[in-house]
DNA sequence: AATCTACATTAGAATGATTCTAATATATTG
DNA sequence: CAATATATTAGAATCATTCTAATGTAGATT
């Protein structure tokens, strides 16, 4: 119940109001001991798991993604036609089983990168992603 | 008109009937100096300006889909709502600019990558990719 | 505590890329 | 040229995401 008032004292430091849902949304995705990965329907199901009551997709859409403005969590790129977030925003990187739909975060410092070649003109580098995709050995 | 030979050479070879459209589609790729990236909605607008017909979208995601399973061109590994290709199929990786949705080569050989973790225990590695993300130096 | 107002939530419609369907056309084999 | 297996096609279906506009609620103001 602390947590509670952690939530709704974070969402109004980012101009936020903190309604039920984002207390609700803030719960399923911040009070656990290991960040994790997700998608829009399976933030649904663990949501109406733990309250027993419906929410709107349109409510988990419009709270994911202005958490991911305020840089609560980030969305991870990868191809596919569903979006994955992760609660993790440290700058890091991934392991992909296409197979089985599953990320597991690469540390930063545990991958180096060089000579990456001159940048085109006039442009600046964002960010460097790297996706390593495993399989099943057979 | 030697390079349709070459075009149905290969789609015979592949198993795959040389057919008007693969044709068109093969020309339209393949026969260019340097290798490109293309979208669904790019590669119909491309055919139907060469030939002055229209082409069904079906065939296009069917003709690229199966160019993809016999390894002519590979999808880019780029989050978002449309599907990338490349008609370079070696390895490398890409300076992305998100706001031209402009994707721009970098040879393998380029980028060095260090330090992987371990690979989770039954698992093998299928690729590498690094994306570099860029924007305009305001 | 009642009122006000800006911001949130909602169900369902709209959108847009991709895939499916099943009818028609074409390439290849004999 | 006939037979048949494979391709193409228009449009419907699907699916994730976004939009719409009506209803609800938080927080400020009296």
């Amino acid at each position: 119940m602390d947590q509670i008032k952690t939530h709704a004292k974070r969402l109004r430091a980012s101009g936020l109001r903190p309604t039920k849902q984002r207390i609700a949304i803030s719960k399923a995705l911040f009070d656990r001991k290991e960040t994790f990965h997700f998608t829009i329907e399976k933030l649904k199901k663990i949501i109406e798991k733990g309250s027993k009551k419906k929410i709107s997709v349109a409510t988990l859409y419009n709270a994911v993604n202005v958490f991911k403005e305020k840089g609560y969590i980030k969305e991870i790129p990868l191809k596919g036609n569903k979006i994955f977030f992760d609660t993790n925003t440290n700058h890091h990187h991934h392991f992909y089983d296409e197979e089985m739909s599953h990320l597991i975060d690469i540390e930063d410092k545990s991958v180096s990168i060089g000579n990456l070649p001159k940048i085109p003109n006039g442009k600046k580098i964002k960010s460097v992603e790297v996706l390593v995709k495993i399989a099943n050995i057979n």
